[in-house]
DNA sequence: CCTATTAATCGTAATATTGCATTGAAGCGA
DNA sequence: TCGCTTCAATGCAATATTACGATTAATAGG
C-alpha cells in the first residue's frame, strides 16, 4: 500500500536501507561529490553546479541532513555545508560489513547446475 | 515532477543511485541477506521468511534480479536463486570507491567556527 | 488428464518521492 | 528603513513505489 511494512525487519536492515535510500538518487549522489570535492563547505554553488532549482535542492540537503550526513551551519546570509566525518565513517562500515556478509559463497544447498 | 532528472547526472552518479535505491527497501535487505546466509539457492522460503505477501516478494526479487544482483534458475517447480558474486563485488568496489572520496577531509575552504 | 505447488503478472489502492513556483524569514549594504 | 540576497518551508502536480488479492503459466506427481 505505498508504505514499507519497517515493522517486519531488524532494526539494523531498517537502517541500511534508510540510508541506500538516501543515497539514491543521483541529485544526492552528486552533492556530497560536490561537498567532499569543494573539501568543506559550500553553500549555493550548488544550483549552478547541478541543474536543479534552488527549492529542489534544498530539499535533498534537508533529507541528508536528517541522516546526518552533513552539517550546515549558518554563515551570515548563506548556510555552509559539510560532511560529518564521524557519521559517513559510521555508513561506510555499515556497508563494508553488509558487503562482506557475502565472502565466497560455496554452492553447498544448490544443485549442481544451478546458478 | 516525481521523475529524477538523470539527464543532469552522470553515469556513474546514476549507476550508483540505482544500487543503493534498489538496496532502499529494509525487503531487499533481508532478501539479500538470507540468500546469502542459506549460502546459495533459496525458493520461496522468503514467503515464509518476511511476513510478506508472494506477489510483494516476487516484485522485490524482480528489481534485485533487474540490477544483476541476484540470478534465478527454475529448479523443477520452484525457483532458485542466488547472488552474482561478479556483480556483488562490481558494487561493493562501487560504494567502496564512494565512501573513500572523503578521506580525512580538511577544512582548508572553511570559516573557523564553520563545521 | 487432473491436481497441487510455485512463482510471475495484472490490476488496484494507498502512500512516497521528485521537482518547482511561491512565500517567508533573516542578514547585509546603502 | 528599504531593498536585495540567500535559503528554508509550504503547497501543488506528476510520477514512482509498496503491497496485496486474483489470475495465469509452468511443472511435478499421481
Amino acid at each position: 500500500m505505498g508504505i514499507s511494512k519497517t515493522e517486519l525487519f531488524t532494526k539494523k536492515q531498517n537502517e541500511l536501507a534508510n540510508i541506500a535510500r538516501a543515497l539514491g538518487h543521483p541529485a544526492r549522489i552528486a552533492i556530497l561529490q560536490h561537498v567532499v570535492k569543494i573539501n568543506a563547505c559550500i553553500c549555493n554553488d550548488l544550483v549552478g553546479e547541478l541543474g536543479l532549482a534552488q527549492a529542489t535542492i534544498s530539499q535533498h540537503l534537508k533529507e541528508l541532513k536528517q541522516l546526518g550526513l552533513i552539517q550546515g551551519t549558518i554563515e551570515g546570509t548563506s548556510v555552509c555545508y559539510c560532511i560529518d566525518p564521524k557519521v559517513w565513517e559510521k555508513y561506510k562500515k555499515l556497508f563494508s560489513e553488509f558487503f562482506l556478509e557475502v565472502k565466497q559463497a560455496s554452492k553447498a544447498n544448490c544443485s549442481p547446475d544451478c546458478c
